[in-house]
DNA sequence: GTGAAAGCGCTAACAA
DNA sequence: TTGTTAGCGCTTTCAC
């Protein structure tokens, strides 16, 4: 059997224009959707391309085009272990996508400060980028700067936290209210038939993310574990000293807090004080972001579950979202979906935040 | 600011060519390290390489070369849903790579059955195909085919099961041993303090992965859970009829079952048995694979935690590892990695297995 | 409205 | 050992 019976030829715009007897220019006008072709002969064409089962190759599309994207990440400045990672991703990403035409860069902004990111949001230079992918605050102002953007052509990606009242082209990031009421349901059932109190410690309710997965926590909380008292939210601000000084005095005002949600970027902080207070009978934690922090406290058995997103399909994801709507192409949606990752002791994948690349 | 100062031009060849004073050909020569090129020579371009910081656009060379890959995936013809996705995602990715130059065709082979795999494995045409997925038993002359498959110059990756003993290229799925010991781990936490007897129902013991998450069920149940007493695997050969006959023996046989690990394809058969026998006071049951069948049972309750692999990674996996060890590239190992995914009801990602592309 | 021809970045004959 | 040239599938002037 010869190769060439085997690999039956791909139809290519050739093929097309002779079946269609018209030329190279009249079927990529067809194709592209250009006018000035007579409606006689866009049928001629459609049918050729519907009977050879054509398929344009978009590598060589894009080459003919010169096409290269240019995206920007605006990711905040704070420095915790998720961000870390979030950005060293970004970082291996923009690295490997130069050889295919796509240039990724990284700006940074003070988190929770929508003045920042507004600014920062402002200086896009709507000409020279694509797409901008934001992991930032929900405000009115934000709000603008992406009207304004998509307003100039920009496809707009909202990253981690969804900016929903924005008309953003896409959000790359879990269902937030969901990933709380698995944090619930899972501190709820390793509690078992236990009573007493769960203490919450957020970042900001501020942040779209934080406040969404304390929504789903109480939500699964109060329908399926009526004997847990959950109690007012900590606001830590994802700042670990600032966590450390505010849970002595939360924990002493409760003799009995048996869980804790740490549903935010406060780790650190949580993991700090466990360590300098002694630890006593530890409560039930569940905490979010694998991380090697929280990995080693999985380990150790400090936290009993995390939930995660994971970073890699994040950027991953936003770049090829990104991608699809500046071509106007479709997206797989089961691909980019993030997935609220459940993750104990048993199940962490082997460590080493970025892997290096093996032959 | 003008476009061209905000895009520096990603040098070509040609400007390799231009600055190390040698002929395209010459520079082809060194980048693709063919022979015949004077050390010096050599060392200038590279130079030049390094000097411009030149990535080579890997989707013009293909387009150059008229690299077409051909892979095939092999997969047991059991009836079952985790394989009805993953040769749905199959089918739906061969869709899609065919803009991309690569074809993707599915064999099915019946199931557990090492001759027909051999067989059908030797039907390989070496000369026509680039790579092979194999989802199958591990067995000497299965060792063989792909042995002789490599030294023909096939790639060979084992899918869903490993094949380690074989000098197969790569290995495409989750680590079972670690899926066996999360599954006892939930089990056991979910128990909380009750103790009583665990049912484990499994599919084959030829089957490696089958094998392999029953061995790290043990270890976790043993080393962890010592009130609960794990009874003797229940082998259903994933066949619903077979395990619903199966069930009621062995239930009827220990009075008291409390959790039961469907470590297999059997969730039709057991949630069958469910149903048929009046809901008593139900198990605890951690289940493989998402599928609309556990989903549902997930949502009900009757099922409660899943333990799954995402087979439309998989797949995609498959192919981009078999896409790199052919062209000698490297593999994102991070990326390939797939996860063992944890289910409860409140994490479960919205239903529609395939999702259709929307825009 | 339509077509001919040049060219995107790279490879592969074939010459020299 | 090196260079010239045609061409991969597609797009894009520019001419007819």
């Amino acid at each position: 059997m010869s190769p060439n019976l085997m690999t039956p030829e791909t139809p290519t715009i050739n093929d097309i224009a002779r079946v269609a007897e018209v030329s190279l220019a009249t079927v990529d006008r067809v194709l592209n959707a250009r006018p000035g072709v007579r409606e006689k002969t866009v049928e001629k064409v459609n049918q050729a391309i519907a009977e050879l089962g054509y398929v344009r190759d978009t590598a060589a599309a894009n080459l003919a085009r010169g096409r290269v994207y240019n995206f920007v990440f605006i990711l905040p400045s704070n420095k915790n272990e998720f961000l870390h990672s979030l950005e060293a991703q970004t970082e291996q990403l923009a690295q490997s996508l130069r050889r295919e035409r796509t240039r990724v860069s990284v700006v940074r902004v003070a988190g929770f400060d929508p003045v920042a990111l507004t600014d920062e949001l402002k200086k896009i230079d709507a000409l020279n980028v694509d797409g901008v992918a934001i992991f930032g605050p929900e405000t009115s102002s934000v709000r603008d700067s992406i009207a304004h953007l998509k307003a100039n052509g920009v496809t707009v990606v909202s990253l981690v936290a969804d900016i929903p009242s924005s008309d953003r082209d896409h959000y790359v990031g879990v269902d937030n209210i969901a990933a709380g009421r698995t944090a619930a349901q899972l501190l709820g059932r390793f509690l078992a038939p236990r009573q007493g109190k769960i203490l919450v410690l957020t970042g900001s309710m501020l942040a779209r993310d934080h406040l969404e997965r304390r929504l789903g926590f109480d939500e699964i909380m109060a329908r399926d574990f009526p004997q847990l008292e959950v109690l007012a939210s900590l606001e830590g601000r994802d700042d670990p000293d600032l966590i450390e000084r505010l849970l002595p005095r939360a924990l002493s005002d409760h003799s009995d807090v048996i869980g804790i949600y740490s549903s935010a970027a406060g780790n650190e902080g949580l993991l700090r004080f466990f360590k300098s207070s002694g630890v006593r009978e530890n409560p039930v934690v569940i905490a979010h972001e694998l991380t090697p922090l929280s990995r080693r406290a999985l380990s150790d058995g400090m936290i009993d579950a995390v939930i995660s997103q994971d970073s890699g399909h994040l950027v991953r994801s936003a770049v090829r979202v990104m991608r699809a709507k500046v071509d106007n192409s479709p997206i797989n949606t089961a691909q980019e979906r993030i997935r609220i990752d459940v993750y104990i002791r048993e199940n962490m994948p082997p460590d080493g935040e970025i892997q290096e690349n093996q032959t």
